[in-house]
DNA sequence: GATAAGGCCTCCAGTTACTGGAAGGTCAAG
DNA sequence: CTTGACCTTCCAGTAACTGGAGGCCTTATC
């Protein structure tokens, strides 16, 4: 299998794929003229991969997936305690998005949006809030 | 007012103050052995600056709004366009960070977490998605 | 056999918004 | 006069790609 195959196949861009072998975490056959050679087992861990970014783990920690699944002693634990740090900081990310969206949409209600200058938005970020 | 007391006061890193020199957000004066020195116009911008990006701004946005702020004929209906843009950028995020939570909570659920190998997170990652 | 299209290759640079560190000048205190 | 805290610039690295240049390889067509 070729490249751009792997790439429809998974959903993964050409050049991704390309960047995942350089960082070591996949390692396809080369065939003669250099070409790339992807096998099942490629395929499947290119998957692996993709889904596990979709859920938002970092390179680092879909290599620590990878290994655990590769691993037939892991402990559930292991895998476990992975997903809920990772889990965590999504939480943290949402708290601080919710947070940012709390404040602008109220700004952005306040707002007139119309021709005149006078607007709320500008007016908050500019305020002076060293108190003392 | 040398560049450690402006972090103080805006609680900015001095670094990032040094950083948003160099890429235009300000341009602060220097005394005669080449420190910066910040006006109160330097440090209002600054406070300005870091208040949209703790709401989540980009650098640009931010370029946008300060020019926004400084031209008394700007329309609040420029700046409310940009303020929701980009709340409709955090609600992307935010509807992509619970699409993964929930995804991963339930992972994390089914998830005995113990010594035994079997896990329902590595099961999830490692399904075949291939519908023909 | 020539050529053109398309796929593949590598390498380099750019993206976002900083952050860390090295090498070195400046200033106030003791 | 030296110590320590500032300040300066410049270079490199971060996360995870993405775009592009320059150049083989392959396949189809004339």
């Amino acid at each position: 299998m070729n490249i751009s195959d792997v790439a429809s196949s998974t959903g993964l861009p050409v050049k991704t794929i390309r960047y995942y072998e350089d960082i070591g975490l996949i390692a396809p056959a080369r065939s003669a003229n250099g070409y790339r050679q992807f096998s099942d087992s490629d395929l499947h861990k290119l998957a692996f991969i993709g889904r596990a970014r979709s859920l938002g783990f970092g390179i680092d920690a879909c290599r620590d997936l990878l290994r655990l699944y590769n691993d037939q002693t892991r402990a559930s634990a292991d895998v476990k305690k992975l997903a809920q740090s990772h889990l965590g900081e999504i939480d943290r990310k949402i708290a601080e998005l919710g947070q940012m969206r709390a404040t602008l949409s109220h700004l952005v209600d306040a707002c007139a949006g119309n021709d005149r200058p006078d607007c709320p938005i500008l007016a908050d970020l500019a305020a002076d809030r060293s108190k003392a």
